[in-house]
DNA sequence: CGCCGTATTGAGCGCTCTCAACGAGGGTGG
DNA sequence: CCACCCTCGTTGAGAGCGCTCAATACGGCG
């Protein structure tokens, strides 16, 4: 794939997704050894919960390694993904800013490593730092956009589109930092594509089978890699 | 309708809105002062548009009277609206604070007055003042989560479930302020609400007359209003 | 080998969309 | 004042998408 092509898709792709919409790394020394000095590290096998849905947050968390799926429950028992983190990314921290209890559920896609700071940690660093205030502020704003750009996917566009386009998501998602290579191995598994794309399994199934068909993706096992970046694109309409 | 049920109703509702989520009226008056001695007003008559997706946003807007629509346009050329306006509402900050171009377009739905901020003025109190910042960063974060709500609203309900919910919310929306009826006039007219529970005008129509069947609302020309808030709320699934 | 969770395929139905036509109401110009 | 037009709302018909239910493969693990 070329260049400009690949620039271009990350870039749309970007307008949907906030992989590291938050990074620490952008604060200051003095606070951010404040942050951490009171951190613990949490393992969570793959499967566990971290939270759950309905309770108070109790702080805020980095991942360190692993996946976490975050997701919310239906009344009628169906589940929503409504994203994936990965290595890098900080969350949990809305809700304590919001005064909200947690509205989703956070569970490890994989086995997992988070870095916790306790609320009121969190709470007094951001207190005395308008550093700190300000890329909050940043980063949730830029993520409320991005969110509005979501609901109008899922308003307008059929699974196909969707399907492309949270397959360009999970390949950002997925793929390994650092490395050249664009293509990334998605593992997740055809439950919760299902859940993320927001439809049935079945459909779910069927739409990735006329993918393989057209060449747009192959999958080794249950592993989905994406061999037309730029047919997905297209199709995505973004 | 009685209390308890209405406050339930209302509750239930407010996780899928956020009229008023930020509300300068909790801000010290030196900062409110500083904020508004830069201030002024623009009048925007009905369909007239306040900014358009992808400019560069200029400022941060009050509603003090009438109705602004906030949309997104598609590829395709359907329209998606996001929110609505009412008095009182702040609008126009997040896309300021998160360094991005407007991501929709906000457009009057009634003849309407705005107090204008100017962004170096807003972000220069805000440097200042941790206590706006708190403030806004409460206000953004309880905002997200509505928006995560909305998104499995809009990926895993169909449109009877949809309209029901849009119209509670809008009864909120339009319901005179201060007035102890709860019924509010629903005067949008029929293209902006299926634009707004992301329909056709067609089946929305449609929908709106099996809900009239059931006496779950009344029309009168053109204006809804809802007489079973009940049922509706029970329809929403929220 | 059998069990269990996961993936895939098939069939049929219901919902939602699109295309098309018609109705109602308001405004404008003759 | 009336005829016309334009916008908005409503209704009908048919096609296609996506859902559910049901059955069948597949793969790891005891």
């Amino acid at each position: 794939m070329n260049v400009f092509l690949k620039n271009k898709i990350e870039n749309s792709i970007s307008n949907f997704n906030f992989n590291s919409g938050l990074s620490l790394d952008a604060l200051p020394v003095e606070e951010k050894g404040e942050l951490m000095e009171q951190s613990r590290i949490i393992k969570i096998p793959r499967k566990a919960v971290l939270y759950s849905e309905g309770e108070p947050p109790k702080g805020i968390y980095i991942l360190m390694n692993g996946k976490i799926k975050i997701s919310q429950l239906n009344f009628d028992g169906s589940v929503q993904i409504l994203f994936i983190y990965t290595t890098g990314e900080v969350f949990g921290h809305r809700p304590l800013l919001g005064n909200d209890k947690h509205p989703v559920t956070a569970t490890a896609l994989a086995d997992s490593e988070v870095v916790f700071i306790e609320k009121d940690q969190f709470l007094k660093v951001i207190e005395r730092s308008p550093r700190f205030s300000a890329l909050i502020m940043q980063s949730i704003s830029h993520e409320f956009t991005i969110l509005v750009n979501r609901i109008n996917i899922f308003a307008q566009r059929g699974i196909k589109e969707r399907l492309a386009l949270f397959l360009l998501i999970l390949n950002e998602t997925y793929k390994v930092p650092g490395q050249m290579s664009e293509e990334g191995e998605i593992t997740i598994n055809r439950n919760d594509l299902a859940g993320y794309t927001g439809t049935s399994v079945e459909n779910l199934v069927r739409t990735l089978k006329t993918f393989k068909e057209n060449n747009y993706i192959r999958t080794m096992g249950k592993s989905i890699y994406i061999t037309d970046f730029e047919a997905l694109y297209a199709l995505s309409g973004v």
